[in-house]
DNA sequence: AGCATACTTTATCAGCGATAAGTTTTCGAC
DNA sequence: GTCGAAAACTTATCGCTGATAAAGTATGCT
């Protein structure tokens, strides 16, 4: 079966990601590792690029648990909730927020969007804020993971003590707050925020749009 | 003097960086616009990592004009302005957001952060929250610029028309919505969210802390 | 047996970032 | 003016990358 081989591939690339990163993923390596020759993935892959969605595609359906709603859910509790989910698939590899930044949304993702919106409509929101509202916090998600990542990489190259020196003091207090506590303190404090502000953005909607069709 | 040449440079390939993108950015041919051998350019670069971290550098203080807040603003249209800025800034050139991703915040930039900080401490905010709100917000900007312009670099390859054929209804029907809009309308629906989220939980913090503050 | 399809190999390409070592330019001190 | 050092650049070359072409091998259906 040609199935096997390819997700086969895509094992060994997320596992090869995990130990080098991004930069470091190379076809060579890759193929390495899978006992073969490099020009062998061209036959599974068109191009590098076609590869990385495809590990896109493969971390977002091993570790996006939450992408459709529960049963009785309410929507601002599921807001929550896939959004941790879908961080935890972006942190789950190395470099995995910027590789999935980029990707379109796979013709089989339509249908957890489809639940999603539907569950957003009930509830009040009109298809274009739906939309909106999930297109926010999807590139809140991204951002923040991307960014942690980014930093979760850098970390050794620069100059350990000289900086807390010509730190001015908020800066160093807030350093002090925030840099002790994980980056899921700083992740969850903008998604209560988020979340609180569709609430919040809903009912005053809801009171124009009473307004508004009285005419 | 030395940096006259290096400034030349920067500005070379930021004009570069808008005609091929970050990826099409290659020493060999920012050295032939500057009418120079490739290695000419490590002379004033460490390495290419450095180059793009000066052309992030040098976006910010291009487009990023409302870094500091306005003598008697208040916090939340400063967030607002200083979100909007930012922005455009990391939108004047193709690739700028993912360039500017990954780069931390450069020494004369913690006099801005400083700025913005008192602003928010003074509003109430603790130095932990102020710096959890400038992170959000800023992690929201990078987020939705990035998939921006990734949306802006693919738009050819792929069906044009097969896909709303397979499309879920309301999908189709958010498409149709907020795709004919511009990208900013997505944007600023997603920076008042935030921002009203902000106001909300302050509020809401300044009454616990109230409560707290009797012991 | 024969043949097509699926998969892999060998060989090779142009392009990339980077380094080493030598050459020219610039410019201030004397 | 010239001389020497520092700055700026060149030439040559390295190892590595993603990618293609063409030839080879296995598998399985008729």
């Amino acid at each position: 079966m040609t199935k096997v081989q390819r997700e086969s591939v895509i094992r060994e690339a997320l596992d090869l990601l995990n130990e080098v990163g991004v930069d470091g993923l190379t076809t060579r390596k890759l193929a390495e590792r899978l006992g073969v020759q490099q020009p062998a993935l061209y036959w599974h892959f068109e191009n590098k690029r076609a590869l990385l969605d495809a590990l896109a595609e493969a971390m977002l359906a091993e570790g996006h648990a939450r992408a459709l709603p529960k049963p009785d859910e309410d929507w601002p509790t599921f807001l929550g909730e896939n959004a941790r989910s879908f961080r935890h698939a972006l942190l789950a590899y190395r470099d995995g927020a910027l590789i999935h930044a980029g990707t379109r949304p796979s013709h089989q993702q339509f249908e957890s969007i489809e639940a999603q919106l539907h569950l957003l409509c009930e509830a009040g929101f009109s298809p274009g804020d739906a939309a909106k509202a999930l297109l926010v916090i999807g590139h809140y998600v991204v951002g923040s993971a991307i960014e942690q990542q980014a930093s979760d990489t850098d970390d050794c190259h620069r100059k350990p003590e000289a900086e807390s020196v010509q730190m001015p003091p908020l800066v160093a207090a807030a350093f002090e707050e925030v840099g002790k506590a994980l980056p899921d303190a700083a992740f969850e404090y903008g998604l209560a925020v988020l979340i609180e502000g569709l609430t919040c953005n809903r009912s005053v909607r809801r009171r124009s749009q009473v307004n508004r069709s009285k005419k």
